[in-house]
DNA sequence: GCAAGTTTGTATTTTTTTTTATTAATTCAA
DNA sequence: TTGAATTAATAAAAAAAAATACAAACTTGC
């Protein structure tokens, strides 16, 4: 554990040998398939014999091991080698309003643990802090996992979040310091936060359709709407990480007041929030939906999205309005950063069906024809666990390990 | 001059010693001050005996020389390093519909050489290649400066370009390879080309006030309307190098046709040629100005500045609207990218007086109140000679000596 | 089934780099 | 003015890494 716990940026005279077996270990982690030490002394640029000692030292600290032989065309097989992945373990947690869940992933972002606090009601109070605390720590003992094989923690946390800072605008905002310095007293691990469509886009940058991508968006529409923005093969944080208010651009003609105040906010017609309030109007206007009339209890946009999919009428004309009105944002915003993909993430990601073509052809609208051309629209594949999943890479993410 | 031609990044078994070189190098030439061996140790990650042989190497080599002792509190003073400014150049070339232009600059992006072809008129021909490539060996001929001491050259043209792949697409398509590839046949150093929009960024984040600022936004705001954004420290360029069409944005309410084909594009109110348009329509619908009555030829937009800055009512009413809807478009974008300085370039980075109020209320009107607290409007001070800085620059940037 | 060709991995030698020790240059206070 | 404190630069010793040479493991063609 040792092996992650100094910076490998430090401007100290850390020895080579420190930084050279990070390098590897961070290499290795980060291929998708394992490598033969040839491949990994070109990569680090090392020789050979220094490159075996390393990594067979590192194979003598447990945390690499080897498996098996690379098949090939001629000459000796060369052995392959791969980080061992229950060296050591991060910590993903979401707090959102009504919910608060944990995961334990090991170095491949397998999830090896995960735990759900199903009653917590989030709170700008102490009490509810403590709660959080209290139920991370039971969490990570029922999980058998010792504190000390774990590298971090992160955390996605409703409300805005600067997350550079560390601080949590919103809740637990009572605090002298950052969140992030409060948890790291409780724990003995570092803790970092963002909010979730940063997260969102972290996940479909290490696990789905934004994989290797240079160059591209992740809409985060659900309630909200957000989009994590990632340029030159990073996602953009911003000078305080607040990057994303993607829901906040004023770009649309109706006059419907939006919770920050203003008017015009995309937010107030493309959002689940919106969609809904939409849709009440349109039932109160006269017009009919068979969802309205079997509704019992109050219409949620999913039950919308779920309702255009089987052919209610009025559902299928206001998901292809959001749609079109999302695209026609999206294809402003490419003209600016000319993405290599858009990728549709959040609650809205499995209705595909009703919206590819209105969001495409509302791209069309606004798009110039040559960044429209090399931008591809695609539907995340990540499902509803993006959230933890990002929170668990944050801190793989930090260490280089991903 | 060896010295730059290897790619730092390669997998060969290139010397470290090469590699150690070149980061010797680069951290001085980066650095605004001459910097200590130590300093030079401490931030490469050297020892102190290795670090002064190379840097010792490095001065028989002609490439860094001593310049002084540094003062300080106590101890033995240590010697100061910098880099020959003059051991190699790097050539800067601007090609507008009315105008050829080249400079060439030292390692320290000063100056030394400049030549102008006032005649030039750019078609997408041959004949007018050839002119700009003779121009060009000309201009260099006459500096005196071998070509084997330019590091490369960096060309700022007119039109869409593909700075990725080295491709201008409205002029000089008629090539069957890239504009780059057929200048590097010509040349025996490397070749750079990119829009006008992200040079002034770059100039703007060597030269001016967009230095060391990791999330920045650099207007072009002359005759049309781009934008260059910084990212984490970059300027992003998207998949193709087609970042920056800010005038394409469709967000102003207004059915006047843009170039492109669509309506309510933002550069057909906010941009040099839309102000000129805008003004005449004025006077045609009755509206007075001074400068309408004593101007003798066509208006253009520097006039009506100049004017607005005398007090012309008109001219100031129409410079105010226009400020005023770029701060509303800048305002939607900050909140997406949260960026630490917007800063206006281009043309229009002279009219701060009448324009600086009016940006900043247009973009109270749409940002949202924690990014736009953390951003400051500034405006250019890197002149017009900043398309043809940030050409030069492009070179310098490509070797990582900037 | 064996020699030629190819690639991996290890042992040995050589080179490079760091570490440690030492000398040099400077300030400041007694 | 002299020596204690501090930092820089060099010299010598020690450690680490690379280069080289070679052995091991594999394929293929005869």
């Amino acid at each position: 554990m040792d092996l992650f716990l100094k910076d490998i940026g430090d401007v100290s005279n850390e020895s080579r040998q420190y930084v050279q077996k990070r390098k590897i270990v961070s290499l290795l982690n980060k291929s998708d398939a394992p490598l033969t030490i040839p491949e990994v002394c070109q990569k680090v640029r090392l020789s050979v014999p220094t490159g075996t000692r390393l990594i067979n030292e590192l194979i003598d600290d447990k945390i690499i091991v080897e498996c098996g032989k690379r098949e090939t065309e001629n000459g000796r097989r060369p052995s392959l080698y791969q980080v061992d992945t229950s060296y050591a373990y991060s910590v993903g947690v979401v707090v959102v309003l009504k919910g608060l869940s944990l995961s334990i992933f090991n170095l491949g972002m397998e999830e090896v643990f995960s735990a759900e606090n199903e009653d917590f009601v989030l709170e700008n109070t102490e009490e509810c802090l403590t709660e959080v605390t209290a139920f991370i720590q039971q969490s990570i003992e029922e999980s058998g996992i010792a504190e000390k094989n774990i590298l971090g923690m992160g955390m996605g946390i409703t409300g805005r979040v600067n997350s550079k800072a560390g601080l949590s605008y919103n809740y637990f905002n009572f605090l002298d310091g950052s969140l992030t310095g409060y948890l790291m007293t409780r724990f003995s691990f570092p803790v970092y936060i963002d909010n979730d469509t940063h997260l969102l886009g972290l996940a479909e940058q290490v696990f789905g359709r934004a994989k290797n991508e240079k160059n591209a968006f992740v809409v985060n529409l659900s309630h909200g709407l957000g989009m994590a923005m990632i340029t030159n093969g990073e996602i953009v944080l911003g000078d305080d990480g607040f990057a994303g208010e993607f829901g906040h651009m004023q770009i649309v003609d109706s006059q419907r007041l939006c919770f920050c105040g203003k008017r015009g906010c995309l937010g107030t017609e493309v959002s689940g929030h919106a969609l809904e309030e939409i849709f009440k109007e349109q039932i109160e206007a006269g017009e009919t939906s068979l969802l309205a009339a079997k509704a019992t209890r109050k219409v949620n946009f999913k039950m919308i999205l779920d309702a255009a999919q089987e052919g209610d009428v009025l559902s299928i004309s206001l998901a292809h309005n959001l749609g079109f009105r999302l695209g026609k944002a999206l294809g402003n915003i490419l003209n600016l950063l000319n993405p290599h993909v858009i990728i549709i993430g959040g609650k809205f990601a499995q209705a595909k069906e009703i919206l590819f073509d209105s969001i495409k052809s509302g791209m069309m609208h606004s798009a110039l024809s040559l960044p429209l051309r090399s931008c591809e629209l695609k539907f995340s594949s990540v499902g509803k666990e993006a959230a933890i999943k990002g929170a668990g890479a944050l801190t793989l993410k930090k260490m280089n390990l991903i």
